[in-house]
RNA sequence: GCUCGGAUGGUGGAAUUGGUAGACACGCAAGACUUAAAAUCUUGUGUCCAUUAGGACGUGCGGGUUCAAGUCCCGCUCCGAGUACCA
């Protein structure tokens, strides 16, 4: 009897789909376990091979935790606002929520391509996911949820003493008794202000102040503006100066946006990496993100002016070494200092500046430019002039867009010193700096008068004390990380619950979602505004009462920073979760996803999670305890080369030419061998192979001339190993009338290249596709069995067939031609060690997460018991339930073949018995006064004095011993039995 | 430039705390069954020497620690990832 795995894996997805087999409970006795993948966007393009490789660890983890007796929460859910849906939009005027649900449920669009849906393709796997709480971002549903969020963070300031987000409530009415000289906020607000003069404004000036304070505001801001997407892009979204999707320039602009306050949290942020269990890798990702650097913020006066630059330095320890200051471009003291004869000069420069894009200006670091703008600041302590300029190098955006320039210390600014011939001072005794700046902070200061002859960290203490004791500053903790750009000029996106009343923005008073209204066209404004201007007043689902609503839309982020909370609750129509379950569920224990996100979805959805625990809604402050990325799975392409002719005739006349107007006869197709050959021995052997295939008659006349040779991709179906099948080959490309040149041993080989799989390059693989050849079992162990999860790594199907080969052997071990053929007899000691080995090893595997080496363990199980024509029933019930996380629809079907009335998901996970390993040896090396002797074998069970009894009674150790007792002896399990005599 | 990973047979990889390197699988070779193919089964398979017995070498390179190093330490080479005027 055959395993016939298309047969029982429909049967048993379709038993768990009725039964609700993995849904998990909410008010449970039994210990809680979440596992969670970071949930798909739904592109149209369907799965391929790479995506389910992380949701089948997960997967595996979650029925391992389950047969362990946990109540296991396994949900999956769509990211589905973003750009491709939008995008298609624009091209077809089709509805976004309608490709998304084509994309998700399948179906065909509107060119009328078959759209295979993600949801029947992840079925098709034997996924353990709970659907029943399914979330889509795009659902009212859902992101009604994400605007009250928003709403909660609008309303809210972040209060430096108590260290956590508050209410606004708090800080207002601070403002009305004492005003705000006694607040400690993260703020942008620069002013005092007394309670008289808070209480004595109107409601706009008011919520003009409160604007600064609250933990997502309006402001005008330098963002990142891509004008091919028509959107702000925040920093996490660009890669190498483009945009991260489609590659687009990007270009600063001044534009009055949403942002989050995210840079509050900051040193939490950066702190409580400590407590998560994530790889070091994107735990450093981060805390070079987060760039956390310390010194000091100083002010220098201009000269015969009321203006005053402040700068921050990490070096306050060679102030004495400044000799000019650098402005940004775009610093908005430029104009006010810049005196009259260098005006036009330095408006030329603002403009070339504001013209280049972040890439260029990325790609221009060798190139230095500055200019003068004529203003001299007065050095602090010397109270020596020093030039002010401005440059591009200086960022408007981080610090405060000023340095105070240190030739000698800084290899940028020795650089621009030494281009515009600016005096370079030295400051560090006995360094060199006539060719390069001295960065290391190990030289003794000079020159430096009350700073003389102190080591570096010395001088720093000490220069920050003097700085903060004369007024001109103080110690600060500068941040890399920027405020979060919330607005996206785009329709596919939560709307937000904000009206404006003049230029004042206020939160719509409803409980209900404010939903995306419909609009004629996804485009933005002729006049620029972002596509939801489209929408009149009375389109939207709420009544707006002041004089328009908002017409941006949140970030991808949004949706997806508290998706995870959601599904604790996900069908919760009062809430955005109950209090009871949050506390039940608490935080994700295993998350599995790409290391992608590790500078956005990662860093905000830890924003948002500390944001409700400040706010008191959430019981724990860090989403996701243990982490793990899964690597990318590449494409494994295959390429020939594709050898053109041009051909002469002869003879006028001949047959050939009506023969070759029918089969254009100008293209060899060569192994992968003769790619370097010369091109005259290809011409000879094309000609002889189609003397071969069309006779010598035919082709005595017949001249070839070698023409150019083209890499071509081929189909990977057509590929086994390193060799083309060529009836396959010819049958997808129409290329019959070719010849094909193999090597010597008669085969056509191609030529490998593991790149990141495309269509174009015929090198994706489907998790269809193989399911419906080898079945979803051999794909979930297949996936896990080619390598550790973490590493990228190329696909490859070629050994596939050893791992379907195994499952069919575990089928052939207990049927016969009559079916199921299990003994009930006890199973003998050699059976029981096998068995015990595997619960042993696989359990210990997959708690250390360790998914791909469980696949071999079975194997060697499997082998082991086909080798002992071992078909006890004992030993098969126990098996089947190590094996079920692995191979779920082949262990539920033998597992309801022995007679279980359950499914096998219920069953408790076997423990393993060392009585039955005692056969295990142990290797302990005996060693005399400290020299390793021999090695010797003894059970592993072994108690430590039954070893040292064993050791003693040793022919060997007797012999070493020579009749005397050791003085000293010591026995460590696996490590050295140490002698001294 | 800075930070973090990685390098093991023909291939993917295993070796968990320093303890028989190469598990398991692919591929390859030989054999059995078969008219044949597929499927299945058996055997072999790190390199070199040797008919065998056996021996020598072997985890990117060079050193070190240790009775014992793929694993720990120092110095390099190459590959991958992140980041990049962050003052």
């Amino acid at each position: 009897m055959q395993y016939q795995f298309n047969e029982i894996e429909n049967k048993w997805r379709k038993y768990w789909a009725e039964n609700k087999t993995f849904a998990a409970e909410d008010n449970s006795v039994k210990p809680k376990y979440y596992v969670l993948d970071m949930f798909p966007y739904p592109s149209g393009a369907g799965l391929h091979v790479g995506h389910p490789l992380g949701y089948i660890a997960s997967d595996v983890f979650a029925r391992f935790k389950r047969l362990q007796g946990f109540n296991v929460l396994h949900p999956m859910g769509y990211d589905s606002f973003g750009l491709p849906a939008e995008q298609y939009a624009i091209q077809t005027g089709q509805h976004p929520a309608i490709t998304t649900k084509t994309n998700i449920e399948g179906g065909t669009d509107k060119d009328g391509n078959v759209i295979p849906g993600y949801r029947n393709q992840l079925d098709k796997i034997g996924f353990s996911f709970d659907w029943d709480r399914e979330v889509r971002t795009s659902d009212p549903n859902y992101y009604k949820w994400t605007q009250w969020i928003f709403k909660q963070i609008f309303n809210s300031w972040y209060n430096k003493e108590t260290d956590r987000a508050e209410v606004i409530d708090t800080l207002i009415e601070k403002f009305e008794t004492e005003g705000n000289v006694n607040v400690k906020a993260v703020t942008d607000c620069d002013m005092t202000f007394t309670a008289e003069q808070w209480n004595g404004w109107n409601e706009e000036e008011q919520r003009k102040v409160l604007m600064s304070y609250r933990l997502t505001f309006l402001s005008d801001t330098w963002v990142n503006w891509c004008p091919a997407l028509g959107t702000v892009l925040a920093n996490d979204e660009i890669k190498d100066g483009v945009s991260e999707r489609g590659g687009h320039p990007v270009e600063q602009k001044l534009m009055r946006q949403w942002s989050m306050r995210i840079t509050a949290y900051a040193e939490r942020l950066l702190k409580d990496l400590d407590t998560v269990d994530w790889t070091d890798s994107i735990k450093d990702i981060q805390r070079n993100w987060i760039g956390k650097s310390e010194g000091a913020s100083v002010e220098f006066k201009v000269e015969s002016s009321k203006f005053k630059v402040e700068v921050f330095t990490t070096r306050p320890d060679t102030i004495y070494g400044v000799s000019f200051m650098v402005l940004a471009p775009e610093h908005e003291l430029v104009n006010q200092i810049t005196t009259a004869e260098q005006k036009d000069k330095i408006e030329a420069y603002k403009k070339a500046a504001s013209l280049k894009s972040e890439r260029d200006r990325q790609s221009d670091i060798k190139n230095i430019t500055g200019e003068f703008t004529g203003a001299y600041a007065i050095h602090p302590f010397s109270g020596d002039k020093v030039p002010v300029w401005i440059g591009d190098y200086v960022l408007a955006s981080y610090g405060t867009g000023a340095v105070m320039a240190v030739p000698c210390g800084d290899q940028r600014d020795w650089d621009f010193a030494n281009h515009f011939n600016i005096e370079i001072k030295n400051i560090f005794k006995d360094k060199d700096i006539s060719e390069a700046a001295y960065a290391e902070k190990d030289a003794v200061i000079t020159n430096s008068d009350f700073l003389n002859d102190l080591p570096v960290k010395k001088a720093t203490k000490l220069a920050i004390y003097e700085i903060e004791r004369s007024r001109l500053g103080k110690g600060k903790t500068q941040y890399r990380l920027r405020d979060a750009v919330f607005s996206r000029q785009r329709y596919w996106g939560e709307p937000f619950p904000v009206y404006y009343k003049g230029d004042t923005p206020y939160l719509l008073d409803t409980d209900e979602v404010v939903e995306l209204p419909a609009i004629d066209k996804y485009l933005p404004t002729e006049d620029g505004e972002p596509p939801l201007a489209r929408a009149k007043k009375e389109d939207w689902n709420i009544a707006c009462p002041g004089d328009r609503m908002e017409y941006n839309t949140m970030p991808g982020w949004a949706g997806s920073s508290w998706y995870f909370l959601r599904y604790m609750d996900s069908k919760n129509i009062n809430e955005f979760v109950d209090v009871e379950k949050v506390k039940y569920w608490q935080n994700v224990d295993l998350y599995i996803g790409g290391a992608e996100h590790a500078t956005g979805h990662l860093l905000y959805s830890r924003f948002w999670t500390k944001f409700l625990y400040d706010m008191g809604y959430i019981p724990f402050e860090e989403p996701f305890q243990k982490m793990i990325n899964q690597g990318m799975i590449q494409g494994n392409s295959a390429y020939i080369a594709e050898v053109h002719f041009s051909i002469a005739f002869w003879r006028e006349g001949h047959d050939l030419e009506k023969f070759y107007d029918e089969n254009p006869l100008t293209t060899m197709y060569v192994a992968s061998e003769y790619i370097e050959s010369d091109f005259v021995d290809m011409e000879k052997e094309c000609h002889k192979l189609m003397v071969e295939k069309f006779g010598e008659e035919l082709m005595k006349d017949v001249e070839l001339t070698y023409a150019s040779t083209l890499r071509k991709a081929v189909p990977i179906d057509s590929v086994s190993g390193n060799k083309l099948n060529i009836e396959k080959y010819i049958k997808w490309s129409n290329a019959g009338s070719s010849v094909f040149l193999k090597n010597k041993n008669g085969d056509f080989t191609v030529e490998r290249e593991v790149e990141k799989m495309s269509k174009s390059k015929y090198n994706v693989q489907t998790p269809d596709e193989l399911v419906d050849k080898y079945g979803a079992d051999t794909l979930r162990c297949y996936e896990m069995f080619l390598g550790p999860l973490e590493q990228h790594k190329p696909w490859d199907t070629q050994g596939i067939t050893g791992v379907n080969g195994f499952l069919k052997k575990l089928w052939r071990l207990f049927h016969d031609d009559n079916g199921l053929n299990v003994s009930d007899e006890t199973p003998t000691k050699e059976e029981l060690k096998s068995l015990h080995k595997t619960i042993k090893k696989v359990k210990e595997d997959i708690e250390r997460f360790a998914f791909n080496t469980p696949v071999s363990t079975y194997m060697i199980c499997v082998n082991e018991l086909t080798a002992l024509k071992c078909n006890k029933k004992d030993i098969l019930q126990d098996l089947l339930i190590i094996l079920s996380p692995y191979a779920p629809h082949i262990a539920e079907e033998l597992w309801a073949k022995l007679g279980n009335k359950e499914s096998i998901t219920y069953a408790v996970f076997p423990k393993h018995n060392d009585a039955y390993l005692v056969e295990s040896n142990h290797k302990y090396p005996v060693s005399f006064n400290g020299k390793m002797r021999f090695m010797l074998e003894l059970p592993t069970n072994m108690k430590k004095e039954d070893v040292e009894a064993a050791v003693m009674a040793n022919e060997q150790t007797l012999k070493y011993l020579a009749g005397q007792t050791p003085k000293k002896v010591i026995v460590v399990p696996n490590k050295i039995v140490n002698f001294v005599v």
